[in-house]
DNA sequence: AGGATTAGTGTATCGCATGCACAGTTCATA
DNA sequence: TATGAACTGTGCATGCGATACACTAATCCT
């Protein structure tokens, strides 16, 4: 994979890095020689979606992948450079591409809202996407994403920079609030018993200064809480664009 | 440390995760036999915090750790009894006291603001935080800020549920905009030079049917932007609470 | 004094990413 | 049509981090 290989918009691109690269799909020309691919990094993608939907990302391990493949391990090095940048890709390929642009019928909010509802559901479909640690995703995917939201809020009234803003409001949201839901589920699942836990921290926190923490692991709240998760996100959501609306207002 | 150097709550402590334990100081009796140990956990994270301060998480290792102090990696064991667990305590142990609890004076929106500031504060202090994956912080100074965070929201007008919708809308809201600051400002500044990469991916997106950030990009928003992660920050944050004060005033 | 406890050491293992040299393929060109 | 450049995949080896285990040494209760 040489200078060679790039296309036109290559000689600037060379400065990219490698992953990013690929996630844009700038290396097109196919290898002339040599002998012909047994994978594609789509292949392994998908693949890697499958294991980690299946047994979440640790399973995603280099070996494991090459092992279902039936390759070494050191052959999926063919396909990208590095495991970071395979987590990079798998990010992107997971996200997948967001459905078609927000109805043009209904307000902004109502738009906004729908985008923010099937982003999560995506979330919700690959919860180990909050265990990659992809700090910019500058990726195609990702992007797509985003320029679905500011679609949405092109009528909001809002003017660039809040766009802006509000769009990393409303896209932190949503991911915060899908990993936060997901870590709690999980918790309470797997915990040794989320019950026992609260039987033993509860009366701890009266004791410790923390009386109104302590009243709420009193009503049950913690506890109850469990299957409200939409009704959770649609009171942050609404918080949020009603917040949005009014900063929209005043101007 | 067996279950006779449980104190009073053992019974039930017992069955507690023994990071929790720890983190709760549930475990107070000191060994009576036995050399005296020539170390803490307490020392211990301060030196993981010193060396996260510097370093980033990364360089926090136990070899490394244990360097510092001078003794064998499997010593440190002597004081948790995984990774994972030194990863919960030090996520507390950096979180700290949060400061005395929100003045009396001011409304309840100016409380919940100061509040979020302190918090950032500390994220801001110790950015690699986002990079321990705790999943359910169930630990002192976790519920502590919370503690904090649910006294200013007392006298907000919410009901009990709605309260502890806006804290965790508030607190995630301060967490993700903080990492989501840091990321920014690391790629900014190791990026393969942020710009090339905004040069190469900024006519791409045009063709890719992504005009609107192909826009912002044209106009060096995503550039230009940097110094501003205070007026962003306050931006959400005012969203957010006006977006609560009118579901409170709806009631 | 003796044994139970506990701190710290040394050695070894395991999982995982990754570097390197090499063997086997395939095709463009001389 | 041979020949070698361009490629794919393999085997072997390394390094790092966490962690298990067996062992030595210290300290104190009985």
């Amino acid at each position: 994979m040489t200078r060679s290989r790039l296309d036109a918009s290559g000689a600037a691109a060379a400065r990219l890095p490698r992953g990013l690269r690929r996630a844009w799909a700038l290396d097109t020309s196919a290898p002339k020689r040599g002998p012909k691919a047994s994978l594609s990094i789509a292949r392994i993608l998908d693949e890697a979606v499958s294991v980690a939907d299946a047994e979440g990302l640790p399973g995603v391990t280099l070996t494991r992948l090459a092992e279902g493949f039936g390759v070494s391990t050191n052959a999926l090095y063919r396909y990208f450079d590095s495991r970071e940048e395979l987590d990079l890709l798998l990010h992107d390929h997971a996200l997948g591409t967001p459905q078609a642009p927000a109805r043009e019928r209904g307000s902004w909010q109502d738009s906004v809202r729908a985008w923010a509802h099937a982003l999560r559901a995506r979330y919700v479909a690959h919860p180990w996407l909050f265990d990659l640690r992809i700090r910019v995703p500058l990726t195609p995917h990702s992007l797509a994403w985003l320029e679905m939201l500011l679609t949405a809020l092109e009528h909001s009234g809002l003017d660039d920079v809040q766009v802006l803003r509000a769009a990393a409001l409303l896209d932190g949201y949503v991911r915060w609030n899908s990993a936060a839901a997901r870590d709690v589920a999980e918790h309470r699942a797997s915990a040794v018993d989320g019950t026992a836990v609260l039987g033993v921290i509860g009366p701890l926190l009266a004791e410790r200064g923390m009386p109104r923490i302590a009243a709420l692991f009193d009503q049950g709240l913690y506890r109850d809480a469990q299957g409200d998760d939409d009704a959770d996100f649609d009171y942050g959501l609404s918080c949020i664009i009603s917040g949005l609306s009014q900063g929209a207002d005043q101007r």
